[in-house]
Formats: C-alpha cells, structure tokens, sequence
RNA sequence: GCACCCAUAGCUCAGCUGGAUAGAGUGUCGCCCUCCGAAGGCGAAGGUCGUAGGUUCGAAUCCUACUGGGUGCGCCA
C-alpha cells in the first residue's frame, strides 16, 4: 500500500538516493540531510513536487548546487515511480510522479476511509488542552464562543496528529466575581418572592439569573429572607456557580463541545495545593519578599509602594516579576493559577496548550515563566489567544442580546446559524486576527461563502453516489477501491488525486503549528479543485462521474468523488462539523 | 514609558516553521451560460508584501530601527 503521505514517501526516496551518492563518493560522508525538504511546487507547471536537496547541501558538501542536482536527477531518474525530473532555476529538482502513484492515493483514502491522514507524529505524547475557561457567573458570549471552537478543533487536530489529547476546562470559582454572582442571585430570590430590588453597579442583572433566583426560592423557600450575608453568601455562592456551569456545559453541549475535565479553582483552596506550588519555586529560590515599581507612564493614581511576596518570573523570561500575594497575605489570581499549571505539569503531559482571549495576551510571559519554572524547561506551553469577533447583521454591527443585556451569547450564535455554521466560520481566520461574523453572509448559498461550498462538495458527492445505485451500480468502498483507477488520466482529475495527497501533509503542518484554520483553507481548496472539475463536465460529458453504459468508467470516477468526501468528512470532523448530505 | 499581536491586490484575507513569476474570494472590465451537472463558467487588468537597513545562494517569512493600528501593564479574575 504504501506511505500515506507521498511527500515523506518521495523525501525516502530522496535521501536513500543521496546516500548512494555518499557511499559512490559524490558527496562527503556525515551531512546532515534534515533541511532536505520535498514539496509541492509553487507553480503546478514545474512538476508534481519539488526538493530543494541540491541548495541545501551544496555548501556542507563543498559542491555546486547544479552538480549534486544532476547526479542526483540520473539516481531519481531509475526509480518507478518517477516520471521525469529535471533541474530549474538555482538548482531545484523537479519531480514528475508516475500517474498510478496519484491514483494508489484515491484507493489508500478509500481502504483507509475518514483514518486517512492520520498522523504519527504526536504518537506517545500527552498534551492538555485547556479552552474556555470563562468565568462562572453567566452564559457564555461570543468571545468565549471562538475560543471554545478553536480549542475545541485544536484538540480533535492533534488527536488526528496522534497525540493523546486531555479537553480541559479551569473554573475560576474561587474569587470575587462568585460573590458578586451569589449577591446578584440573592437579589433575583428577592424578587422571586415578591420584593421589590435594584441592581447596582457591581452586580449581574442579566435575565439568565431570575431563574437561578426562582429556583433558589423553591429550594429554601423563605430561609434567607431578611438575613445578612453571613447567613447565605457561602451557600448561594455554591449554589449558584452549580447553576451556571450547567448553562456553560449546556451552551458548549450546543455547540458541539465536550471537555474531557472540568477543574475547579475554589479545589486548590484549603488542600495546601497552592502552598506547594509556591513551596516548589521557593525551592528553586523564585520566591521573595520586595516591592514593585509602579509602571512608567501609567501610575495609578493611588499607587503607593507595597510588600508584597513576588514570583521571580524575570528569570523565565518575563518583564517584572509579579505578586502572587497580596499585601493582606491573601493569594492573587496568579497564584491558584500557578498551583493548577502546576497540577497539570505533575500529571505527567508532555506538552501543555492554553487558550486564552486576546485581553489576556498580558498574561502570556508570566504563565509561561511559571510553567518553565515548575517543570525545569520539561513542559513547553504554548499559549494560543483568540482575537475579538464582530458580529453583523443586515449590513450593521450586531450587539443586541434578550437574556445576556449588554452582550451576544453563543446561544444567540448558535440557534440562528447552527452548530456547524458557527464553527466552521469561526475557522475562517486565524487565531490572531479579528473575524467579521455575519450572521447573514454566513447563511449564503455561494461560493464566497467557505462553510456553503465545502458542504456543497460533499453533497455533490452524496448525489452521485445516490444516482448511481438507482443505475444499479455498486459504490461500497470496497468495490470502488478496486476498480480501474488508471482510468482517471484526465488533467482535471490528477489536480483533484494531488490535491487528495496534500492532505497527510497538511495535517501535520496544522498540527504542528497549533493551526486549525489551515484544514479550513484546505478543505475550501480541494472543494475548489472538486467543483471545477465538476464544471468542466457541463462542457465534456466525459468528464461526469457517471458514464452511461459504461460501469468500469464510472466506478473509477465515483472513486475519486468519494475519496474527496471522505477527506471533507475526515476534515469537517475534525473542525466538529457534520458534512451535509445536500443542500436543500 | 514598556511588553505582546498585527500591517500582503480597491475591499476581506491565505501564504506550508527561508525557496522559483507572491495566491484565493470579492469588486472592476471582457466573453459565455440561463442547462436542476442547480445555488454560475472562462479570461484580463490589479502588488516597491507599511518604511529603511541587515543576515543568506535565495526574505512576505529571520534580525535591528522606525511609521501606523490593536491589546495589556501591583493588592480584578
């Protein structure tokens, strides 16, 4: 059967071929071939793919690169499965595969179904991934909303790249929003029971609470009336965090999302967790009494110098060290923070991942210096932020919500477009860049939309498949695996078997860079490349996929069709969206 | 003041951890189709990749300094 992925396949046959030429003397023993790439080419007219091995080398081996490039052209040259090769520009290698090499890649997706393009790489390796995240005392918005579909496709990409991925989800319950929250409760029971309240500055008066508040009611009855906050803060605080991350696991379940963990902050209080943590750093000499300076060019106005206990992140490479005490001996944010990286570091991952809002890039040096610190440089973290969405509708900016008063919710999001809608549209952009939601475009049936032609494709497929069992001809996976795929010798349709044999590549290219948005892109390119091909059958009848009369023909051309929705399932997949089986 | 992110076609954006003549959609212009193989097709024009240096055989990509935009900057999370 072969490499799944003709790319690492071909760069095989490259190095086996430079080491022949070392042990024939051509080139100087012990080079390094690691910088050896084969590629697609820029230009789909100077070949199928391309090595750069001859530039490469040609400084380590003391040669010219058009030298190593011709010895190395006539070793290609006697391999089956190259066509062609020729040497262009500085000195690349142009390779031209054999036509049953693109074809084998339609009937490896179609024995290897949505499995096709996974990947090794990440094999034995635990990575955590942790997404979402947002605070317990309302529903999640829109921001929220991208994070958790960008963590959330991260998670499945590296799984795809074979790592063992742990979907993880910090509840920060332990600080004062979630006294905020149960005083704004308190006040919703209040009203429950027929009294008249007022929301103040500092408390939560979106709607998504009165039902908290009525359920209080009915649990308590009228035990915490009149009562001073002694009596009921603690109890209504867990109360109503339970309350709310059910409304967040419910909004994630909308949208498609399932953590694997949910971990509380206010779990680190009390177990001596947090002292560890700390006690780990003291150990290394990070901890320190000292007071901060102010920052340059934007003093507070009431700063005063304080004492405070200092983490002494500089030496991981942050910018100030940073308090992880108060100055009335009580733990800041950062440091329950740093006990729960700690916690994820003593379970043993290889690699950790935090997903976090573009307001919190600030944070970024100081966790990684917390996490450098705590694993000895064992654990890298790779801190992903999502930049702001905008959301339009009818040509205008879009920030009205019923439940949330000032913000739009995913709930809002996700009932008017769907799941899938949502998600894959959130993928359009990189993580780093702003994204324009809106909420019309998103629905339209066109090309300019990706999300509508990728679904497109694939329901294209589904119809051929459909049109094909009622001309009674057989489509199961086997029986097209073994039709004659020498068949698909048209250009057309080798640009659509190359583009197939792309993405083995592409997967481990996202993966490795964290970068989900690229199976987006891809998967708009082969529909692209799908569509075309489809187009040109209005023009040549031989090129539809069914050829009346004709069952080999049209086996060998639904194969191809069905290798390309198979590797649109396998992506859409792992962008959590579910491919349509038409477009009404 | 400092740190981080960003700057690519008129507009919205890709660009595969340094490769060849920098791509797509949209818009503009030209031709074709009005067919349920349907929710258009083909082609053209359009770029000093923010500016100026540097590293390299080779830079949109790496380094430095600027310009312009966003985010953040002790006892909020």
């Amino acid at each position: 059967m072969g490499a799944m992925n003709l790319f690492t396949e071909m760069r095989g046959l490259v190095i086996d071929s430079l080491n022949q030429m070392v042990a024939a003397g051509d080139l100087p023993a012990d080079l390094d071939f690691a910088a050896v790439a084969v590629e697609p080419p820029r230009d789909a007219a100077h070949g199928d793919m391309a090595t750069n091995a001859a530039m490469v080398l040609a400084k380590p081996a003391g040669k010219k690169p058009r030298d190593i490039a011709q010895t190395l052209a006539a070793h290609l040259q006697s391999d089956a499965r190259i066509d062609s090769v020729d040497v262009a520009g500085p000195g690349f290698l142009n390779l031209r595969l054999s036509a049953s090499l693109w074809q084998g890649v339609v009937a490896n997706v179609l024995a290897q179904g949505t499995g096709f393009g996974r990947s090794t790489m990440g094999a034995g390796q635990r990575v955590n991934v942790e997404y979402v995240s947002a605070n317990p005392t309302g529903p999640l918005h829109v921001g929220h909303t991208r994070g958790a579909v960008f963590g959330d496709a991260l998670a499945s990409l590296l799984d795809f790249a074979g790592f063992e991925v742990t979907r993880e989800y910090y509840i920060n319950d332990g600080g004062a929003q979630v006294d905020v929250l149960a005083r704004s409760v308190y006040l919703r029971y209040l009203e429950a029971h027929g009294r008249s309240v007022e929301f103040a500055d500092g408390t939560y008066p979106g709607d998504y609470l009165v039902p908290v508040g009525q359920a209080l009611k009915e649990k308590v009855g009228e035990a915490y009336l009149d009562q001073p906050e002694e009596v009921w803060l603690v109890e209504i605080r867990d109360f109503s965090t339970d309350a709310m991350m059910a409304l967040i696991r419910a909004d994630l379940k909308a949208l498609g999302v399932e953590m694997d963990r949910f971990f509380s902050e206010k779990s680190l209080y009390g177990t001596g967790l947090i002292e560890a943590a700390i006690e780990t750093l003291r150990d290394k000499g990070l901890i320190y009494r000292g007071v901060l300076e102010p920052p340059k060019g934007k003093t507070p106005e009431d700063w005063e110098p304080r004492e405070q206990t200092l983490f002494k992140s500089t030496e991981h490479g942050d910018d100030v060290d940073r308090p992880i005490q108060k100055s009335d001996g009580a733990w800041t944010y950062f440091a329950p923070d740093i006990a729960y990286h700690y916690d994820k570091v003593e379970r043993g991952y290889d690699l950790l991942i935090d997903i976090f809002g573009a307001d919190h890039g600030g944070y970024v040096k100081r966790m990684k210096a917390a996490v450098s610190a705590l694993s000895g440089g064992r654990v890298p973290l790779d801190i992903k932020l999502t930049q702001l969405v905008k959301l339009w509708k009818n040509g205008e900016p879009f920030k009205m919500s019923k439940r949330a008063g000032n913000f739009v919710t995913l709930r809002d999001v996700v009932d008017q477009v769907g799941p899938g809608v949502t998600r894959f549209h959130m993928l359009t952009r990189k993580n780093d860049a702003p994204l324009d939601f809106d909420f019309d475009k998103v629905l339209e049936q066109s090309k300019e939309n990706p999300v509508f032609y990728v679904q497109y494709a694939h329901a294209r497929v589904q119809s051929v498949l459909r049109k094909a069992a009622d001309a009674g001809i057989a489509t199961d996976d086997a029986t097209l695996k073994a039709a004659d795929l020498s068949l698909l010798a048209h250009e057309a349709e080798q640009a659509v078997m190359r583009k197939l044999a792309e993405w083995p590549r592409l997967v481990e290219i996202a993966a490795r860079g964290n970068e989900p948005h690229r199976i987006a892109f891809y998967l708009y390119d082969l529909a692209s490349d799908f569509h075309a091909l489809w187009n040109r059958g209005n023009d040549d009848a031989s090129l539809r996929f069914l050829q009346e009369g004709d069952v080999a023909t049209s086996q060998a051309k639904i194969a191809l069709a069905r290798a390309v929705a198979v590797v649109i399932s396998a992506g859409l997949g792992i962008l959590g969206v579910t491919p349509a089986e038409e477009m009404r």
